[in-house]
This record gives C-alpha cells, structure tokens and sequence, in this order.
DNA sequence: GTCCATGCAAACCTTTTGCACTATA
DNA sequence: TATAGTGCAAAAGGTTTGCATGGAC
C-alpha cells in the first residue's frame, strides 16, 4: 500500500520544479489519491486519509488539490452536485466524456472523436481558443431502470410554444 | 415594461395546473426573468428586480426559480463559477452547447447534430435513459485573444507518462 | 377560512483565509 | 535558519430552512 506510484513521483517532481517543498502531508495525500480510481469528493479522500491513518487538515487538503490540479495531474469536476470532484488523469484516456446516472450517482466514461471534431470546428468558426471542454449526459442507468426507478416529470404538459 | 409575455403566461398555467398560488412576487420574477435574455445568476436577477422597482427576498426568489425550473420553462446551468446561472428556455433552440470564455465569461451558443447523434449512440449502447446532457467548450474568445489575455499554464512541461 | 407563500434571520455546506506555529530544504 | 506549509478556527459565499406573519383563492 505504500509503494510509489509514477503520478506521485511525477508530482514530487512538478513540486521540485516549481520550488515547493515536498511535505508529508503533500506526499500522504498524492499517496492516497493515487492510489485510488473515480471522481472522488473532498470527502471521499478525507475519508480514505483517515482510514489510511493520516490525519491532515481540510485547508491543507484543498491546498494540495489546488496543487494536483495545477500540476495537470488531477482534473476537477463540477457535476452541480454543490460540491468538487477530482479524477486522477492518468492511466486513462487523455480525454473523455461522462454519462451521469441521476439516480445512483454513477459516472460512466467514453471517447468520442466526434465531439473532438465538433470542438475543433466550432471553435474555428467563432476564433476561440479552446482549453478543454465537457460532454455530460445525465438520465437512469440501466440498473436504476431495472430497479424501476423514474424520473419525475413536473413540467408543462403540451409541447411548448415558441415565444 | 409591463406587458405579459407568452412564457409568463405558461408559468401562470404551470401554477394553476399544479394548484399553487399565483403571488404578486412569482408574476414579478417571471416579468423580470422573461423579459432579460442570456444566462442570469441569481445576483443578476436581483438585481434587474431591484431596477424595477421589486423588493423581494431573496428565500423567495430562489423558490421561485426552482418553480421555475420545474416547470421547464427555465434551464438551470452550473458553469463551475461558484453559484448557479439560469436561462430562459423559450425563444431560442431547445438543444444549444455553450463556448465559455475563462476570461470575461461571455457566452457563446450553438447547435450540434454531431452531438444528438454521439448521445443517441451512447446512451443506446450503454442502456441509459438520457433526459439532458451538456456541452461546454471553455476557452478564451478572440476579443480576449486580441487584449492579449493569456492562459496560465502551470502544468508539468514534458509529455506525461503513462502509469 | 384554509392553505400556502413570504420575509427575515439563522442554518448549512463547501471552500477560502488569517495567523500562530512547525517543518522542509 | 530562512522560507513556505500546516492546522485550527473563523470567514466567505451561495443556497436552504424554520417560523411567525401575510396573501391568494
């Protein structure tokens, strides 16, 4: 459980260049963070600090992602949850696409050259210089349809009109 | 100012349909909110009540919003900002994607196919039950560009590894 | 008259900041 | 030993909630 991992060796190296000091507490939550896999909340990796026997403050925590995130080994999330999640970039696809389940909260990945394409030529037209993007779907996984779970639809009942 | 608009006279339905109260404060909000374009925060909108010469607290503008919301006759957006922007779904397309500028946070919209067809495709293969998805391309827009607004990029410099 | 909405303030939640103290290099 | 990081607690910022009052129907 204590091996170094390549991300984490990459971080101390980002650190070092950067002429930052490489902290214990740097080092436990790279440890941790790496050695974990999904879109985990500032929670989840207290959570895991705590079971892995670190205790670490939560300004230092968010301190540290900041760094992750700079470093560009780490990618934040905004899912409209109300709150952050950060996935791990590496040993994965450069770049990827989420399905979102509603219900259970399950992410889904895929790769999609098309949405690459679509980015590429809008971004063309309008002389935008794009840096990255996001493609989120949200509705009911399979499973949460099999479960029998349904979406409430409260809205309008007959087609709109346009204005 | 004060005419009725076809998207105020919906809400007034939605109410009736579902049996709520139609209050001097939800017909000011829907005056206010349909009769502004764009994406709005909550600030925004406050504000544009506040020019009108509306004094409403804000408990019940956020209730109204997610009336609003829930009728579908308003999308709710999280630009990852921090707080919550809300846009008027009539008079426009019913499926847009969002350019979004880091700098000034303009906002630029289109319409893609390509992505109808990639969310068709996926959620089919996946056995997900789609109800909405998003598509934001982030970036900086030529106006920036020409100001010479740069991107910080702090990350590491070589190529990354793969683990 | 019965519900439900309103407004205020307090509570909530995540994230950020100030500051005295501690650790890294 | 100088410089930067840590931890705590407080602050911040957006959003939600409890509750007494007021308004819609």
């Amino acid at each position: 459980m204590n091996e170094t991992s390549p991300s984490q060796r990459l971080f101390r190296r980002y650190l070092k260049d950067q002429g930052l000091p490489c902290t214990r507490q740097r080092e436990q939550v790279a440890q941790v963070f790496f050695s974990s896999s999904g879109h985990l909340s500032v929670e989840d990796i207290q959570r895991r600090l705590r079971d892995g026997g670190h205790r670490i403050g939560k300004a230092t925590l968010y301190r540290t992602l900041e760094l992750l995130v700079r470093s560009r080994l780490v990618v934040e999330h905004d899912f409209g949850e109300g709150f952050k999640r950060y996935e791990h970039r590496l040993s994965r696809e450069p770049v990827h696409e989420h399905l979102i389940c509603l219900e259970c909260g399950k992410v889904i990945e895929f790769e999609s050259w098309e949405v690459q394409d679509v980015k590429a030529q809008i971004t063309r037209k309008h002389g935008f210089q794009p840096t990255r993007h996001r493609l989120e779907i949200y509705g009911l996984c399979r499973e949460c349809q099999e479960v029998g779970v349904e979406l409430p639809n409260d809205g309008l009942t007959c087609p709109i009109e346009r204005a």
